[in-house]
DNA sequence: CGGGATATTGAGTTAGTTCAACACAGGTGG
DNA sequence: CCACCTGTGTTGAACTAACTCAATATCCCG
């Protein structure tokens, strides 16, 4: 498939992650190294996969613009989102470290992403401890997003998932400053809101009108708008400091 | 409480870990940098809970014997379990890098843990490449056994989240050499299955009931039997290689 | 215009829940 | 030694949140 593009490559002087708030601000040591680590960057159509589960990956990728998604399936049909990627998230260390991938990531929206050779990565591990520390945060903070995944799923009720989901998502957004005032873009279908949060289409379709006609949210294609934040944290107990952890690069 | 104890410090050398085939051989260094990285030991009574959410802790543990298991809860009751910790798993570096931890931890049975100090670890970054990646692979298999736990709780009905859970722990023990050939001792109660997989603790006690009564396997207070392991993978659509990756020190 | 993807809604079904009662074992204090 | 309590497991019955099936509406796109 021709989905996948190979780009000029920006300089990281002017990577768009550098302007964001939340990321660490990098020596110059640390910036000149980066700046070699990256191999280049590539684009992704939406609805391609990039990462594919059970296969190995050369590449690290580091989202720089755009939205993706990570997902196990079973043998039939029922999927699970495990995560949804944006910019500023690392993706595939597990190809690192082991022979094969166990997830597999698809594009959203057009996606742009920074790829850094797997090799290099033991040149980071020997020069540069700060960047480890990073890349350990980094890695802390998925495992914490994927555990209060793990226990909406499991302990909460489809209305309090929905609420949750998208207070999440909101405020990850507005971590990135891509949130504008109460909406922001979700350039997802409900099937994709069924399958991270395992429910069936039907019912988080009618959760979601549910939700809208207490007048909490308002869902239309492509955006979301919040409309009671206070009344949709209370709804889904909502746990405050859940996103929002400083990415890395 | 007086629940946790220091002990006497057993040297390195004799680590029970350090037998077991699936931990990696460190090198002369390597070996000597862990054994001023360990601060100490602790034992952890059943019951007693060591790393507590909302808190801070200033060390890392190592499990050196027994069984532990962390877990979140929403305001009320609800309880999500979101992974067993056994001999060789890593606890707590969440802690190294956020103010709060995520999660509390509580030990199954008596409990020996290896501590280390959470400022050491910019020396192991400084100083030492090799265990920077085993850290990473450490947390890569965290990161996995969490997302194949996800699609567990997320897509699997009752019979298949409690025969996968089974497999995966017994696995989990055949690698660490502590399974007497088809049976293993599972220090748990129904009750921590049902929080474990999102389900009633009743509806667990009938699944697991109707397993046994397909003869797949037997439950004994502390200990189940796997009679019919192929069936029980069939039945749970268990993904070969889950768990039984490398873990570390 | 037709086909595919997405959203919506009603109706009937079911997997899993809650409530409640009871059995059994081990531990403790009178 | 017995009485009692607490933790664990078991089972039946009634209920319900969420599921499946099915039909229909919209929109976009070639």
């Amino acid at each position: 498939m021709a989905k996948l593009r190979k780009t000029t490559h920006t300089p990281c002087a002017v990577c768009p992650l550098g302007a964001k708030d939340i990321f660490r601000k990098l020596t110059a040591a640390e910036f000149k190294f980066v700046q070699q680590f990256k191999s280049g960057e590539i684009l992704a159509e939406p609805g391609s996969t990039f990462l594919i589960e059970g296969h190995n990956s050369p590449s690290l990728y580091t989202v720089l613009e755009g939205w993706a998604f990570r997902y196990k399936s079973l043998e039939d049909d029922r999927r699970q989102i495990l995560s949804f990627a944006l910019p500023g998230d690392f993706l595939g260390i597990q190809s690192a470290v082991f022979s094969e991938l166990q997830y597999t990531v698809e594009a959203l929206t057009p996606l742009r992403l920074c790829t850094f050779s797997r090799s290099k990565l033991w040149d980071l591990y020997s020069g540069h401890p700060a960047l480890c520390h990073d890349l350990m945060s980094l890695s802390a903070r998925a495992e914490q997003m994927a555990d209060v995944h793990l226990l909406t799923v499991g302990r909460r009720t489809a209305a309090e998932r929905i609420g949750y989901l998208l207070l999440h998502l909101f405020n990850r957004c507005k971590a990135l400053d891509i949130a504008r005032g109460s909406s922001f873009d979700l350039p997802i279908t409900q099937t994709h809101i069924a399958d991270a949060l395992g429910l069936s289409l039907v019912h988080t379709n009618k959760t979601l009108r549910s939700l809208m006609n207490l007048k909490l949210i308002n869902w239309e294609v492509g955006a979301v708008e919040i409309y009671d934040e206070a009344g949709l944290r209370a709804l889904s107990k909502y746990d405050e400091d859940d996103s929002a952890k400083r990415p890395f690069i």
